[in-house]
DNA sequence: AGCACA
């Protein structure tokens, strides 16, 4: 008999947690003294999870913010929108699909997913503050969202931000459905109770309401056609060639001088099949080669931890590519 | 853009 080895080929966000610093930080000192801005596991096998702990303290932030004015919507730029609107959805996408995609980020509030008049699939994503909108959007933007078409996720920050359905921290997330043909959207909503349930289990086809949470709908959330653009050729018969081929190794770059072996394997140690880290300083910027037990949790990794900042990271967030080969066992 | 170890 065999395990549960093939599981779906797209994104499973089990172990994400890292943490990804404000892009710009503003005017606001770091929250407070009595937690580190970076949890890290410490190798433990017990589940840990950092998320709510860090949740807890974004909302602490965005609340001074919000008190001390700096939420000020006079200002042109997008500082006050912390909505971020995805594209490049396969539409087969299942709104638990892009649920387990946000979850674990810093900052997740609540997610919906969108079915526009032009059949296509596109989804919202929102956070407690701007900056948690722009981590998420830095790490998942250009994605790959489905190796099988190669559907990329493309993220930008929405026009608006989302209106807010749920209490935070709740998970929930919503469907909305406008599409024109017969439409398949179940549920509408949903709640995670347990911890782990990212398992590609059997659709349940309960199509019992469809419509009512169309009320969530709003001009804040409107989808404009130039604001989606077409996904990846998905309607091709063959299978689209990929980039890089997938290697169980990954090549880690952009780290900043002073990363540390340490540090990095600090944060690769969460997630699932990791194996050894090599650190190799060239030319003052350090690279790295991180080998998993596989392709697909050196992929899993890799979704997750692209574009996420280190401590020591000072020139942006990490890249993270397949290697061209595997690294040596030893 | 930068991909080693044997």
């Amino acid at each position: 008999m065999r395990a549960q080895t093939q599981a779906s080929p797209r994104l499973h966000h089990n172990q994400l947690s890292i943490f990804h610093p404000p892009s710009q930080q503003s005017m606001h000192p770091p929250p407070v003294t009595d937690a580190p801005a970076i949890q890290y596991q410490q190798q433990q096998q017990q589940p840990y999870d950092p998320y709510y702990l860090q949740h807890q303290q974004l909302q602490l932030q965005q609340q001074q913010q919000q008190s001390l004015g700096y939420n000020n919507q006079g200002d042109q730029d997008k500082k006050h929108i912390h909505t971020i609107f995805v594209s490049g959805l396969p539409d087969d996408v299942k709104p638990r699909e892009i649920h387990n995609l946000f979850r674990r980020r810093l900052g997740f509030d609540n997610c919906q997913l969108k079915y526009t008049r032009g059949n296509q699939v596109v989804a919202f994503a929102s956070f407690v503050n701007h900056q948690s909108a722009m981590a998420a959007l830095n790490a998942l933007n250009g994605v790959i969202f489905d190796p099988q078409t190669g559907a990329t996720l493309h993220i930008e920050l929405a026009r608006s931000n989302s209106r807010k359905i749920f209490p935070s921290g709740s998970g929930a997330y919503v469907v909305i459905d406008q599409r024109q043909k017969a439409s398949d959207a179940q549920d509408t909503l949903s709640n995670d109770g347990d911890g782990g349930s990212d398992e590609p289990s059997g659709d349940n086809p309960n199509s019992s309401n469809k419509g009512d949470l169309a009320t969530a709908e709003s001009d804040e959330t409107r989808v404009d056609p130039d604001n989606a653009e077409p996904a990846a050729n998905k309607q091709s018969g063959k299978t689209v060639a990929v980039k890089v081929q997938p290697c169980s190794t990954l090549f880690i770059a952009n780290l900043g001088p002073n990363c540390t072996e340490e540090e990095l394997k600090q944060v690769l140690t969460q997630y699932r099949g990791f194996h050894v880290l090599k650190l190799r300083a060239r030319s003052g910027m350090p690279v790295a080669f991180a080998a998993f037990e596989n392709k697909e949790c050196a992929t899993e990794a890799m979704q997750s931890l692209q574009g996420s900042m280190l401590p020591s990271s000072d020139r942006g967030g990490l890249h993270i590519e397949y290697a061209r080969s595997k690294m040596r066992k030893v």
